[in-house]
DNA sequence: AACGATATCGGGAACGTTCCCATCTAGGGC
DNA sequence: GCCCTAGATGGGAACGTTCCCGATATCGTT
């Protein structure tokens, strides 16, 4: 019964001829009926193929359609990994942002090795991406020119390298926001875990925080700055030098919200008290900081609007452009006014 | 120069015919000879045509391929979200498998919606996978069984049905350690942070904290085991309840670091101390927990075991094989003999 | 030296789709 | 009533690869 529809080969797939035969139209018809890229015809003809499609359980067969159509809708994302939430974030956001516009997202990591960013990126281009999206760039590498030689569209996300097309935070104002906030709560003396030397986000927040710091006209103690990892334990590390100092600064601001939970688990465990000894402020405000038991006070990024601009700046094909997201101070538990 | 070469088409895209001539050989000697399934042949022949198609930079078109191959050689994932750190291990894990085996691995996320699981199963089948990987699986949504009337392959991890392919933890195992540490260490009145009903392997951590308190002969008071979700909020909330008992439970087991860290924030929070006042132990081993000011006593799961264990049973095709994973217990500073 | 077995190679068809182009139909204006 | 145009439709080629199969070269055996 249901089968005497599928008379045409026993070959398991439907295909756009099956729904034609069906449908009494040729295959042409099916084909311009079904493509999304059109506008959604709406005539006798086009309701009874769609219906006839949907009964055959059709399905497109996208690597038919790619290969015809000389392009997959398919665009590559390279983080260093997926374990890293603010990375996560990214990710997710780009792969709605894709969906919307009718497009898939794939990701690959380099698990942090500078390298590797060469593997990922032959791997997605393996996939048959139509583009790339890097949130890996180091400022010591320049990953970004050898893909321009290739010819391969690309837009750098987070890090900048001055001149591709790239969607970033607006690091110098965070940074300046951040140590601002402090500042108004009458600290003078504010540390700085800066983050690694070849990212540029991380350079930006550094630029806000000294900019902050001259605006207010109080200096920086060369001391204070502590450059780290990204990671927890580069946060750890990084604040040991801070503690030691004497006087010991008032506030901290780190460069992300690793580092800072990585600095506030020595603080406490040195039996300093957050935030009457010390006062802390992160940035990127992944969920985990607003339910510890102190709530971190933070740098909200807006990853939704980052990753989306990223994908437009993708699809428009712009080699230069860059697109600047604004970020939001987040005033939470571990910052107060100075003695109390 | 170098285009003397490329004197074909000027198509744009090197292919397989352009690699033939400049090598002298036909298409299918190169097919052949590029065919990475083959073992890799070392004749002369080979050795040219795999100098020219390195030099002309030549790369095989998947489009092409899987549509000549009927088979895409990607596997797809479906996990609730990427920002929980225990999917995105369990992704970057199987990720790692993949390419170890030749396959490539894409995800969907169904943003912890169970009707979505539909929509990203879809999306990921569209693509062109030839298998799925669910760690999404709940008890109430027999979805695993709709996949098995379409024909799709598809294996369960981290959550089973009892019935499908799965590659699982030994949660009844982890849950009985975790208690029973708790025992060791003299507690006798633990209560359970029990995580949600509909997730198959916070059942068997349940399962097995019951048992490890009946083989020690304790009883176990019902309104010391409190549901929660998953989340850190989960935690938050449902630690909440075991607080206000009296007597107090002196150790806790989490269902999982999650729902831990959501729980130590509201202890702390509430004054008490961790462990001396109250033990903890968490699951799964997140990186974050190490890293804590207290670092989290947890039960450690084998996330590359478990990944590789889903992407062997599914290209061994299995229907209904259960391969199980042993946890270990990490004990670190949040559990404490009883009484100091 | 002749033969069969074995390995290597090339031509052509096929995978399922899209797109170009030619054909047909309907409809409007004079 | 006729012609012209716009729109819908169908046939065939093309995308780049793999695979089947027949042809040719290579080798060992008697």
């Amino acid at each position: 019964m249901a089968n005497d529809q599928a008379d045409r080969k026993t070959t398991g797939r439907v295909t756009i001829l099956d729904v034609a035969a069906v449908a009494g139209v040729s295959k042409s018809t099916v084909s311009r009926i079904l493509d999304e890229r059109l506008p959604r015809a709406s005539n006798s003809t086009a309701d009874r193929v769609r219906q006839v499609a949907a009964e055959l359980g059709y399905v497109r067969d996208v690597s038919a359609a790619n290969l015809r159509r000389g392009t997959s809708l398919t665009l590559g994302m390279i983080v260093p990994r997926l374990t890293d939430t603010v990375m996560a974030m990214l990710y997710e956001s780009f792969a709605r942002a894709c969906a919307r516009r009718g497009r898939f997202a794939i990701v690959a990591t380099t698990d942090d090795r500078p390298e590797a960013v060469r593997a990922a990126a032959d791997s997605l281009f393996n996939r048959g991406v139509d583009g790339l999206v890097l949130a890996t760039t180091r400022t010591d590498d320049d990953f970004a020119s050898e893909l321009s030689d290739r010819g391969i569209p690309f837009v750098l996300a987070l890090r900048g390298d001055g001149h591709s097309a790239a969607s970033l935070g607006d690091d110098d104002l965070g940074g300046w926001l951040a140590t601002r906030h402090l500042i108004d709560l009458g600290h003078r003396q504010i540390a700085l875990i800066a983050g690694p030397e070849h990212a540029s986000n991380a350079l930006g927040r550094v630029q806000g925080y000294h900019r902050a710091m001259a605006e207010a006209g109080l200096p920086v103690d060369p001391s204070w700055v502590a450059p780290s990892a990204f990671s927890i334990e580069g946060g750890a590390e990084a604040v040991q030098s801070i503690l030691k100092l004497d006087p010991r600064p008032t506030a901290i601001f780190a460069v992300n919200d690793n580092t800072a939970i990585g600095a506030m688990s020595v603080i406490q465990r040195a039996g300093l008290s957050i935030p009457s000894d010390i006062s802390l402020v992160g940035y990127n405000d992944i969920p985990l900081v607003s339910h510890l038991s102190t709530p971190l006070t933070t740098v909200r990024v807006p990853f939704d609007q980052i990753a989306a601009g990223a994908l437009e700046l993708l699809l428009a094909g712009s080699t230069n452009e860059q697109r600047i997201a604004t970020p939001t101070l987040i005033p939470r538990a571990t910052s107060a006014a100075l003695g109390r």
